[in-house]
This record gives C-alpha cells, sequence and structure tokens, in this order.
RNA sequence: GCGCCGGUCGGAUAGUGGCUAUUCCAGGGGACUGUAAAUCCCCGGUCUUUAUGACAUCGUUGGUUCGAGUCCAACCCGGCGCA
C-alpha cells in the first residue's frame, strides 16, 4: 500500500446528498460509533424557529450527540456562506482539539465546497442601498455597468443572472474588480460520502415526508413565526415549504395545491442539489449504511 | 332531440388563410466567485449525417383554395342551455 500524503492530517467526515436521503439520522450514528460531533451544512436550519419545515433534527433524536450551527441565527435576518463558513471552521477546530471526528451532513453543496475546497471568497459584505438600487436596472443596464468597472468579471458571467450581476457589482465596487476565485485546500483528510438514493425511491420518501410534516403542525409552525414577526415577503424567500406555506397562509393557493405544488418543488429542489454534486467526482456514493461503514473503517486506519 | 360554445405537445394556453404553430407549467439535462431551499441557462412531434436537414402534426373524414390550425360540410367527443 501506498503511504497517504494525507496521513498526519486531522480526518474529517462530509455525509451529503439530496433531501430525504436520510442524512441526519446516519451522521448521529456515525457520530456514535466514531467518537464524533456532527456539523449541520444546511442553508436553512441555521434559522431559529424553522424546525418542522426544515427537518430540523430534534434534541431527542440526537441521541446526546453535539450538534453545531443549528438554530444561530433569526430568520429575519439573512445568512450566508461565508458567515457558515466562518463559524464553521471555528467548529471543526474546537472537535478537533476535543479529540472527536467532525461530520460536516447537510445538503447545501455550495456551503460543503467552501470548506472541502477551502474557497476563499472576497471579504464584501452585502450593501443593501446598493442592491436596492440596482434591484430596478434591466439585465442590459446591469452588463453596461459591470462590463465598465471589471471586463474581466463579466467574460465569464452568466449575464443572464441578476442576482450574480448585482452582487459582482458589489463587490467591483469595494475592491475595483471581482477578484478570481481562490482556493486553498484546507489542512484535513476529508472524505465525502454521498447517499445514493433511488429516483423512484426519493419521490416516495418526500412525499412521506411532507404528509408526517403537516402531521406535526408544519402549518402551525409557520402560523406561529408570522405572529412573532416573520414576514410573509421573508417566509416566501426562504423558499420550499416556506414559500408554499406563506402562498396558503395568504390564501393564494389551496390546500390541495398546496400539497401538490410542495411535493413538485422539493423534488426538483433534490435534482438541483444532484447536478451540483455530481461535479465533484472526489465524493463516494453508496447506498447502504453497512457500505458506508466499511469505507469508513478503511479511510480511519 | 334541438340550440350555443369548444376540441392545438403530459396539463393549461396563443394563433387577421400564407411559408420556422406561441407562451406558461410539469418533464429531462446543465451552470454556479457572499440570496444557494436562491438565481440562471439549454432541450421538449418523429427520423437522421443533430442541421437556418428531412418528414409529420392542430378531434375524424371530405371539400373550397395556388396555399387551411384558421373557411365550408358531415361525423365523433366534451361543456352549457332548452326540451
Amino acid at each position: 500500500m501506498t503511504i497517504k500524503s494525507t496521513k498526519n492530517k486531522p480526518k474529517i467526515l462530509v455525509i451529503l446528498g439530496p433531501t430525504a436521503s436520510g442524512k441526519s439520522a446516519l451522521a448521529v450514528k456515525l457520530a456514535r460509533k466514531y467518537n464524533g460531533e456532527v456539523i449541520s451544512a444546511d442553508s436553512r436550519q441555521v434559522y431559529k424557529g424553522l424546525n418542522i419545515g426544515t427537518g430540523k433534527i430534534t434534541k431527542k433524536e440526537m441521541l446526546g450527540i453535539p450538534h453545531h450551527l443549528l438554530d444561530i441565527v433569526s430568520p429575519k435576518e439573512t445568512f450566508n456562506v461565508v458567515d457558515w463558513k466562518k463559524l464553521t471552521d471555528k467548529a471543526i477546530n474546537d472537535i478537533l482539539n476535543r479529540g472527536k471526528l467532525p461530520i460536516i451532513c447537510g445538503g447545501t453543496g455550495f456551503y460543503i465546497q467552501s470548506i472541502v475546497d477551502g474557497i476563499v471568497l472576497p471579504e464584501v459584505a452585502p450593501n443593501k442601498e446598493l442592491r436596492k438600487k440596482l434591484e430596478t436596472k434591466n439585465l442590459e443596464e446591469l452588463v453596461t455597468i459591470l462590463k465598465k468597472m471589471d471586463p474581466e468579471r463579466i467574460k465569464n458571467i452568466d449575464t443572464k443572472n441578476k442576482v450574480r450581476l448585482v452582487r459582482a457589482i458589489e463587490i467591483a465596487k469595494t475592491l475595483g474588480s471581482v477578484p478570481n476565485l481562490k482556493k486553498v485546500k484546507p489542512p484535513y483528510d476529508v472524505i465525502q460520502i454521498g447517499l445514493m438514493a433511488d429516483d423512484e425511491d426519493l419521490k416516495k420518501k418526500i412525499k412521506n415526508r411532507l404528509v408526517s410534516r403537516i402531521k406535526k403542525g408544519m402549518i402551525m409552525e409557520a402560523l406561529n413565526l408570522h405572529a412573532v414577526g416573520l414576514s410573509y415577503k421573508r417566509m416566501r424567500e426562504l423558499g420550499l415549504e416556506y414559500k408554499f406555506l406563506a402562498d396558503f397562509l395568504e390564501k393564494k393557493i389551496t390546500k390541495s395545491d398546496f400539497m401538490k405544488n410542495l411535493e413538485t418543488e422539493i423534488w426538483r429542489y433534490s435534482k438541483r442539489q444532484m447536478t451540483w454534486f455530481k461535479r465533484d467526482k472526489s465524493i463516494k456514493w453508496l447506498l447502504k449504511e453497512k457500505d458506508v461503514i466499511a469505507e469508513l473503517n478503511y479511510w480511519l486506519t
């Protein structure tokens, strides 16, 4: 056997996969087996109060395993990759210092990649006023503005994507131009395990899970969130269940449309997740729990 | 049975008789430099050498016309109204 170049690096485990594939429960099992702690890589579970709709793991289900990056910010505020990466870097260090295995578990590909590939993003905070102003411009105008500010970035940016254009202009405004994407390989030995899922099987799980979320009181949860000041506009921004819950509570759609449309939308979301994950060829896709354990036993030796 | 209205891609929809039958959704594929559950792009009749290629197609059959999804007739199906 060849000596692994990663020999002395601390190990980090990543469990990823499409929504409803059973990541959370598996992560807890693995944490118990390998003395680990879980870091959630979910762009919506960071928000307090978004519990049933995001499928956030309950205290009971955690079985005593510490979970990080859950419930850390109010849904009225916005949270992004950079915030997540900073906190996750810190959490990883803390866990390693305790002599335990960090297990990153989630379905937000961009967040996971920021750690695994060590993406260095420019230090430019969102500029609310600027965004508001740019929002009123059309595509063509935004392209013209960016072209003038940063003739390099315009070459590879998606010129049809307003959100990206606005962000690029925002960065160029403070830094003069958008720096090339930098990647600094993190000093860890990372293994990424993807939970494979059969299409039909996943569709079934999505449907069943949705029904069970309704039974658990997902609609009440949304009502409560609104009662404590979460606007329907913001709720919509949070996507999927919350988007449709807002529509339903504002009587824009019927209950049966709510169920049908949401189910479709979650399926489409899972496909988008897979499109993202497929790009990373280093992910090991496994179907069965025992295969995961076999893979990990090998990796840990 | 009579009258009216309508039958266009899986669903919904546009289409003054003129050459490539529209758009939206669903479906499939893809992108991703701080909104990522977001945002955005491509494909969607059949065949092939995948192309401003060939051949189809608008309930069915026939007709008018140089030319029909569009006009006419009959029939079939659906909705509404009257019996």
